[in-house]
DNA sequence: CGCGATTTGTGCACCTGTTCACAAGCGCCT
DNA sequence: AGGCGCTTGTGAACAGGTGCACAAATCGCG
């Protein structure tokens, strides 16, 4: 195509590098060169090739460079891509520049942990507030952090910008939940309860269920099952003995 | 197409229903439909039409359609689907007939939240064993469950069928923990460590990383951001003001 | 018994994303 | 300086998934 950076781009200011909105696979996968990348740095490479960089992020390399070239990234014929550039360019994109706030409701069995998982905080996400309904908890102090009643949500919203809201509750509190975010002015959710959330347009929402990942899981499991099986009992027609377990090519499913 | 159920399909016994491959993505929605189907069995409703189930698990009802053709489905026009037989036919397809046994490797943080999630074991998912490295957690009981040595995995393995890894350890120690279940015969792995798994063709990774998630987010936060701004005012970049909510069309993002 | 309302199943066109293959660009070595 | 090997960036074919729109099928009712 041709998108790439109109010369005489309708006015932005140099800094930002005018979010060509990249394709959504694309932007699924930068996080994964970025946490590669990091490990680059850290390992003391300046440099990468692209073949390097897929293997270390699980992907292939053509695709790899058609998602750098998207954000106009720049490499380098014949060495390659320069890491710290990389990371910054991508982080910019990202806008992971800022530091995010993140808020945390449900302080339940999995919220519990949510809220003393190190990564957030290491990949430049702060969680601001935790959230619950249940009086129980309230109060309560995880990782440092008080344990405050839903209520005081929008108080809190006021005080500091809430980035990302994390719904982290059982099911049939989880609409509710986001209704009261998306009123405080939460445009993005991040939700682990096993429900379906209806958001005003303009609002995100992605979902993470633990359950749904075993049962994507179990399919396969249950396929290769019945596909073992078969040759074994000396099948008909159908299913050509692929010879023998190396069979089908459904090898690593990252993904989604 | 014309691949429903070959009539004389070689000899497999009459219950399983000769899996006729299907996409990927559909795969992925399927427990979606089965959780859905489940709150409509629960509230009493006997069939439900493509209209209603697609809203309930918030896709397209023509996707929903062609989802549930695909495994040969039987719903009756004029009238829709029977809600009862819909759940058999897709716990069918998706190998939830049996309970499988589940081995969750790294009790830390997250660990420790997962095997006491309640939602494994009503979407018919057992926790077989808990394993860690480290000695201090050795021992320990958690929901009725004891922590093992990693060693220990061999014997356990031999004792029961585990259908399904899920590595919830730091990510240094997760390609050990990956090659130490498949090599005992696991061959479908969860993953929550940030980094990428290597294993042999035949196994099937899923990955799920918290970071990368949030990510994701805050890249469209950032561009809703540098969205609103620029309309708004000419000048300087960040820090924009909410001003329109309605802005974008990426409404409900829910992913992969 | 036949008709109309309703809903499924699907052919088809579109679109997004993936992969291949190769020209263009860069640095290094002679 | 010139050529050579390496790597990026990308055009183009391909694959997979999505959504529309409609024919086919079924039920209920007059």
């Amino acid at each position: 195509m041709s998108q790439h950076r109109h010369p005489g781009a309708p006015g932005r200011a140099g800094a930002v590098p005018a979010l060509p909105d990249l394709p959504e696979a694309t932007v699924a996968r930068l996080p994964e060169y970025l946490r590669a990348l990091h490990a680059l740095a850290d390992a003391g490479d300046e440099t990468v090739s692209s073949e390097g960089l897929a293997n270390a992020a699980g992907v292939n390399s053509a695709k790899l460079r058609k998602d750098l070239s998207h954000l106009g990234s720049y490499g380098t014929r014949g060495v390659g891509y320069d890491v710290a550039l990389l990371i910054d360019q991508i982080e910019s994109v990202l806008g992971l520049t800022q530091c995010r706030s993140v808020a945390l409701v449900g302080v339940g069995n999995l919220g519990h942990a949510l809220a003393g998982y190190d990564g957030f905080a290491s990949r430049g996400f702060r969680i601001a507030a935790l959230f619950d309904a249940d009086p129980v908890r309230i109060g309560e102090e995880i990782n440092g952090l008080l344990v405050r009643h839903i209520d005081e949500l929008p108080r809190v919203a006021a005080d500091e910008l809430i980035s990302i809201g994390v719904i982290a509750t059982p099911a049939p509190a989880a609409q509710s939940v986001a209704d009261q975010l998306v009123a405080v002015g939460v445009t993005s959710i991040l939700n682990f309860a096993p429900c379906v959330l209806s958001v005003p347009e303009g609002v995100d929402v992605r979902k993470v269920d633990l359950a749904i990942e075993l049962q994507i899981l179990s399919f396969h499991e249950h396929r290769k099952a019945s596909l073992t099986a078969l040759p074994a009992t000396g099948g008909s027609a159908l299913t050509a003995l692929p010879g023998g377990l190396t069979a089908t090519d459904t090898q690593e499913a990252i993904g989604t």
